[in-house]
DNA sequence: TTATTATGACTGACCGGTCAGTCAATAGAT
DNA sequence: ATCTATTGACTGACCGGTCAGTCATAATAA
């Protein structure tokens, strides 16, 4: 047996490691290192999101990600706890930079007509047209096992943007430029955007969808000028 | 989906395997056997819904599946020829009887305002509040690695259900109690109830939705009599 | 500046546990 | 007695996670 292997590391010793993974970088770096571990980290970021996404979570190999990130499999290990943790990270990275500017549409004060077309676009195009489609299908489809992640996604996420949509969908009906019940559902004009989604992931090599024309159809319905009640 | 792990088996094998379990059921049969095997093919069934759908396929265990079936492993593989098949025979099994009672209520002709509220009760009443609810949630989830099963829900279900609410909603127009656009795109109807099932595996600990109350406020807003352009 | 030492990022062979699928043995029906 | 259905121990591929060892880079000394 010449391969001998330490056997002993005391509790601390195993808590500083733990430790130290959690901050996504390995020790402190500084100059060429630094920058060579924040480029490796991204790596296997994209990496995983592009392993995750075809294949789900359970269905990845780590092996993968590692030979598509051009790392060995040990290096993911230096930059994230687990599989899970990996995961999460990827969702937690991919999502968090829409809540600004989604929250920050929301207090613009226009005609909702204005702001239901900017809303759609910014759909289009910074979700559907982009790998953060992927992600929220991952979180819908891996979501139900990972009770952390949906909360995560529920907090940080998916509140802020039901929040903001009311106080805009409130306002606008104030002004009665949009029915009230609206207001009660804001997920109502969000549906859409989750079938485009579904779909696409599913249905779309039988059957297209036009996303910008569904969307704009269904905001045209709910927003078309009513008789009086 | 996954690897396959069995590296022999003569082709001849395979096909006469294939063959015996496509049945269903072990060998011919008759009397007690028959609804003995009956009876113990549903229990499959039944033990891999519970397991599936809060498990996931990838890690949903077969010897799992067969405990709470009480039969042994090896019977699960007398009436299905391995783990996939299962699963999407369970699919099949769940989802089928819908199609009938979805395409019988769209030949019915009736004002669209009643139609709508039939159909919303059918959601719920079939679906909503029915395991079924977790077996589209899957179709979801699993789909995309799925790609047969994804064929055959479109072929079998949506692209069905789909064209009676196409039917349905072009026989509305031409009586001006629908908008044409919507003609276009079935899917806007049946949009929220894909919200509800997908917040119900995610959110609903944090947010209970009312799925009842969303989709007639959607559809009271679809359908609201409209100034003329 | 150049030489020497220290650091820690990186590697990849390896380990241990897991689980789909198999099949010889057994129970049960006819 | 014969034949079928059922069992569950077993196999082996597979993969997440580990860690001793290597070497480029950074820190320090000369």
């Amino acid at each position: 047996m010449s391969r001998p292997r330490t056997v002993n590391a005391t509790p601390s010793e195993r808590l500083a490691s733990a430790r130290r993974s959690a901050s996504g970088a390995p020790q402190r770096a500084t100059g060429k290192r630094k920058a060579r571990s924040a480029a490796r980290r991204d790596a296997i970021l994209a990496a995983a999101l592009e392993e995750f996404s075809t294949r789900g979570f359970g269905a990845t190999r780590l092996d993968d990600v590692a030979r598509r990130a051009g790392v060995a499999k040990g290096t993911i290990y230096l930059y994230f706890r687990d599989k899970e943790t990996l995961f999460q990270e990827l969702i937690r990275a991919m999502l968090t930079p829409l809540v600004g500017t989604i929250e920050a549409m929301g207090a613009v004060d226009l005609p909702v007509r204005q702001l239901a077309d900017r809303i759609v676009d910014l759909f289009v195009r910074e979700i559907y047209e982009t790998r953060r489609k992927d992600v929220i299908r991952m979180m819908i489809s891996e979501g139900p096992r990972f009770p952390k992640l949906a909360e995560f996604y529920y907090r940080e996420v998916l509140a802020r943007i039901i929040a903001a949509m009311r106080a805009l969908l409130a306002r606008a009906a104030a002004r009665g430029e949009v029915p009230e019940g609206l207001v009660d559902f804001p997920q109502i004009i969000a549906a859409p955007g989750l079938v485009a989604i579904v779909w696409s992931g599913l249905f779309e090599r039988f059957e297209p969808l036009d996303v910008r024309a569904m969307m704009k159809t269904h905001i045209d319905l709910l927003f078309a000028p009513r008789k009086a009640a």
